[in-house]
Order: structure tokens, then C-alpha cells, then sequence
RNA sequence: GCCGGGAUGGCAGAGUGGUUAUGCGGCGGCCUGCAGAGCCGUUUCACGGGGGUUCGAAUCCCUCUCCCGGCUCCA
């Protein structure tokens, strides 16, 4: 086994300072991460794919580098506009039938990308009592009150209230260009938020001391995130859109009923746009993940998402996706390669200096990742590391089984991080059961090369290809690599 | 208006004081039965404008211009 590299350590841009700081988890090696999760009435879309991809890739590089991480992330199931009530009468469904829908699609959709599974997934409408408790427990403290409407959170009464965004609560009320309407809600602070909200029968609702309603947005999070993590916890992560209020409001709530610091590090990803603007639901400007997949390659897709670091904006582009195609195939090659090696039981002796470089752009990619999660500069390395691979076996033929073996298992863990579970799927594929009929094919092909029957060698090449595979010829023979599942 | 982030070669995209990022594309060559892939070379000061600090700046400071995001449900 190979061990991962400890001396080095991560630094990571929080939000909350403004700064990049030296990863230290609160316990230890003990590591607690709540993940903002989808608002599931609708189809993820890239921008919610970059977000959810980045934190698969902090959850799977601090996993490797042997911290004991517990990852949550929520399902908002509880998100009942006009946009929404809408959509029922339009697709014809009920409220249920519409989550439902979505919070299928959600789970295939991250599966599409081979995004972990969180160790737990938290539908907030099983969380209503949680809510319900924590919202007491600010009544009590003072910092919730009820109205005619509901219950609000008073953010006066919370001193550090904008120390996330910035955004002082004078400034709200002022700024935001009079397009809060004090009057149109029974509230002290035109800033404060709802913690509950009264409703009538004919929406979706829930029972709570205030009458019956649903909770307000933010505390959710709050209940949720608490629940499994504790009180104080390491990170917690969202899109640059959740800052203010969301994130805000989750901290004004957290720290006010219990007194202690919410979260350590905040991180934040800034937005995909689309033809120079946001990509969102309201606007109608958005490409939905599985359409983006369909097209192009879960493979294409992951790798093109990650070759833009996660605090730069990301103007999608199509063609930039293609690209990551060649980046793709060639790794694709290298590992399979190895894998060949492994499977014909080469014992040429050869390779054995190849590994040293290969340690040597491993750490390569650590040191990138450390450096605030620099995926674009470690996939750099994922690119020199195949280009070496290939590079290697044209100067000096195939690599001796032992040694493919060892490169594969430094490879294995650092390329898992950048491909998530398509690693597995979809690059360093079970090639032996291909392996004797393809060799079989190979060897005749070979043998009408040298009888100059190039035709019929062709189409042996094009039978290949329709079964997915790729045929590359070296001098010293040829190699073969899965490049379509079929 | 307030808060924040940017401007790098034809394009995408790293790099924060001195050495080739990388990928794609273009051009020339090599390899190959062919194709693909690969390899080598090349694409003249790449670092938004101006000023400053320094032996030396894409990298630090000042200033200007432009772009983007947040401030409203939002990843």
C-alpha cells in the first residue's frame, strides 16, 4: 500500500476570514462537513453539479489523506412557492408526487458523475420536530418572536449578524435598492427572517406550537446539520448564492440558540454561467446535468468541470468539453495499459525507473490540492503522469507486470479523487473478461498484416472498434484499450 | 448604492519576485501498410492601460479602464 503524503498540509479559502488558512479539523482527525444540498423541484443543472463535484473532491482527498470524515448533505424537500404550486397544475401531480420525482432524479443524476453517496442524506421533511425544537429554543432566548404570521428571527438582538457576507444589517435595510417592502410583513427589523411561516390548508403543511405552516428556509440547515454533526463543526459548503441570506442567517440562528461557534470553515463555489450570465432556474438560463452528460460523457463532463478552479467563475463552453475528451482518452490508455501488462504477466525487467516519476507527479497533485483544492494544476499532473506512461512504453516496450502493478496502485487512490467513482467504471475497467477474445483477434490480425492482407486485417480493426475498442500498434506489437462501454 | 471576485498567448486555463505551465488549435517534420494515437520542432516581448518599488515584476504598491457575481427563491 501506499501511503499517503501527511507532511504536507491543506489549505483551504474560508469565506468566514476572507482568507486561505491552514486546514486544522476541531478534533483531531475527525472531520464534520455539511454540504448545502438541492432544492428538489427540479433537474440539477451544471452549476449545481460543479458545486456538489468540488465537495466530492474535498470529501475524497481529505478521506485519502486519512482523515475520518462524516459528510452530510440535506434534501430540501420542502420548497413551496407560486413558481411551484404552479407546476403541480401544469404537470398535473401533487406535491408528493412532484418531490418525489425530483428527489429520484437528484440521486441519479449525482450517481451520473460518480458522486459519493453522503453518509447521510437528510430530507427535511423528516426534520420538521428538530426545526420546531430549535425554533423554541430561540423564543426562549429571545432572539425568535411571533406574529400574526408567523415566527422571526430578531437580528438586531444577534451582535456578530453579518460577519459571513459582510452585509450589516443597517446597510440591508437601506441598501438593497428599497426592494424589501418593510410593511409587507409583521416584522421589527425589516432584515429579520422567517423561522416559521403560517400558512393555509391548501398548501403542503405542517402542525408546530405557532399554528399550522412550514419552516422558514434557513433553519433547516441549522436543525439538520446540528443534529448530525454537533453543535460546532468543521466545514460547511454551498454555492457563492447561499453567502447571504441563507448562510447568514443559518450562523444567526445556530449561534444564537446554542451559544457556540456554528461552523469553522466556510467554503464557497463561485457560479457557472451561461452566455455570460448566472445559471438559474428563474432566469430559464440553465443546461440540466443530464442532458450535458448525455451529450458529451459523464468522464468529459467531471474532468471539464474540475479543470476550472472552484472559486473562479466557470463560463460554460462546449467546446472546452470535448477537449477534456483527450485528456480522458489519454488516461484512460495509460491505466489500461498497465492493466494489459499486468494481465499478459510481462517479466521484461522493464520499468523500474518509471516509477520514480511517476512518485514524483503524485506529489505533484498533493501539493496542487493542498493548495486550496487547485484541481485544474492537479489534473496537470494526471495528464503528465499519462504522457510519461505512454511515453515510456513507446522508448522501451511493454512494462514488467510487477511494476505496472505498483504504478497502478500509487495511481488508483489520486485519480479516484479527480474521477469519483467513474474511476472504477469507466477507466480502470475489468478488462479480462475481453482479454482472450481480443488477443485471439489481435494475433489474427497481426498474422494478416505480415501476409500484407490488409483489408481483411481492417476489418478485424473495425469489429474492434464497434465492440468499444481501441487498438494502438507499437513496434514492439499492439495494445489494446476499452474506450466505450458497450 | 453597498459587498466580493476578476482581466494571462488564436481559445481554454495554472502560475504571486528571477527557470517550459498544461491542454486545444495552426504550421513543419518523424513514425505507421493505412488510420488513429504518439513523438520532435515551431506559433517573433502571453501577461488590461499608465505610473512606481526593485539588480530583476504576470507576480508587490498606486492609479485608471473594463468585465462578472452577490445584495430576491437560488449551487
Amino acid at each position: 500500500m501506499v501511503t499517503p503524503v501527511h507532511s504536507s498540509k491543506l489549505r483551504i479559502y474560508n469565506t468566514l476570514s476572507k482568507d486561505i488558512e491552514e486546514f486544522q479539523p476541531i478534533n483531531k482527525d475527525k472531520v464534520g462537513i455539511y454540504a448545502c444540498g438541492l432544492t428538489v423541484n427540479d433537474y440539477m443543472h451544471i452549476g449545481h453539479a460543479r458545486t456538489y463535484l468540488i465537495w466530492d473532491v474535498l470529501v475524497r482527498y481529505l478521506r485519502f489523506k486519512g482523515y475520518k470524515v462524516t459528510y452530510v448533505s440535506n434534501v430540501t424537500d420542502i420548497s413551496i412557492d407560486d413558481k411551484i404550486l404552479k407546476r403541480l397544475k401544469e404537470e398535473n401531480i401533487s406535491f408528493q408526487q412532484l418531490i418525489e420525482k425530483y428527489t429520484m432524479a437528484y440521486f441519479e443524476d449525482r450517481e451520473s458523475i460518480g458522486l459519493l453517496r453522503a453518509d447521510v442524506h437528510p430530507l427535511a421533511t423528516q426534520h420538521i420536530q428538530e426545526m420546531i425544537e430549535l425554533i423554541k429554543k430561540l423564543i426562549e432566548k429571545d432572539y425568535g418572536y411571533v406574529t400574526e404570521d408567523g415566527v422571526y428571527f430578531n437580528i438586531s438582538k444577534f451582535k456578530e449578524y453579518g460577519k459571513l457576507s459582510g452585509i450589516r444589517s443597517q446597510e440591508l435595510i437601506a441598501g438593497a435598492g428599497g426592494r424589501i417592502k418593510a410593511d409587507e410583513y409583521d416584522k421589527e427589523n425589516v432584515g429579520d427572517f422567517a423561522l416559521w411561516k403560517k400558512t393555509n390548508t391548501d398548501e403542503p403543511y405542517w402542525y408546530s406550537p405557532w399554528g399550522i405552516g412550514r419552516p422558514g428556509w434557513h433553519i433547516e440547515c441549522s436543525a439538520m446539520s446540528m443534529k448530525y454533526l454537533g453543535e460546532s463543526f468543521d466545514i460547511h459548503t454551498g454555492g457563492e448564492d447561499n453567502i447571504f441570506p441563507h448562510h447568514e442567517n443559518e450562523i444567526a440562528q445556530s449561534e444564537a440558540a446554542t451559544g457556540k461557534r456554528f461552523v469553522k470553515y466556510w467554503l464557497h463555489t463561485r457560479h457557472v454561467l451561461l452566455g455570460g450570465e448566472k445559471m438559474s432556474k428563474s432566469y430559464k438560463k440553465l443546461i440540466y446535468l443530464r442532458d450535458a452528460v448525455k451529450k458529451f460523457g459523464s468522464l468529459n463532463l467531471r474532468l471539464y468541470l474540475l479543470q476550472t478552479h472552484y472559486r473562479k467563475q466557470l463560463l460554460y463552453d462546449e467546446k472546452g468539453i470535448e477537449e477534456a475528451s483527450l485528456t480522458v482518452n489519454r488516461i484512460k490508455k495509460a491505466i489500461q495499459f498497465l492493466q494489459l501488462f499486468i494481465l499478459k504477466n510481462i517479466s521484461s525487467n522493464v520499468g523500474e525507473n518509471l516509477i520514480d516519476t511517476i512518485e514524483n507527479k503524485r506529489i505533484e497533485f498533493i501539493e496542487a490540492m493542498d493548495d486550496d483544492l487547485n484541481t485544474p494544476l492537479a489534473i496537470k499532473s494526471l495528464q503528465d503522469i499519462a504522457k510519461e506512461i505512454l511515453q515510456y512504453i513507446e522508448s522501451y516496450g511493454p512494462i514488467d507486470s510487477k511494476f505496472s502493478l505498483k504504478i497502478l496502485e500509487i495511481l488508483d487512490p489520486i485519480i479516484t479523487i479527480i474521477f469519483g467513482n467513474l474511476y472504477s467504471r469507466e477507466i480502470r475497467i475489468d478488462m479480462s473478461k475481453y482479454f482472450w477474445i481480443v488477443e485471439k483477434m489481435l494475433e489474427e490480425r497481426n498474422l494478416l498484416r505480415k501476409e500484407g492482407n490488409f483489408e481483411k486485417a481492417d476489418i478485424i480493426r473495425n469489429k474492434l472498434k464497434e465492440m468499444g475498442i481501441e487498438i494502438e500498434d507499437f513496434k514492439f506489437g499492439s495494445l489494446w484499450y476499452i474506450s466505450k462501454i458497450t
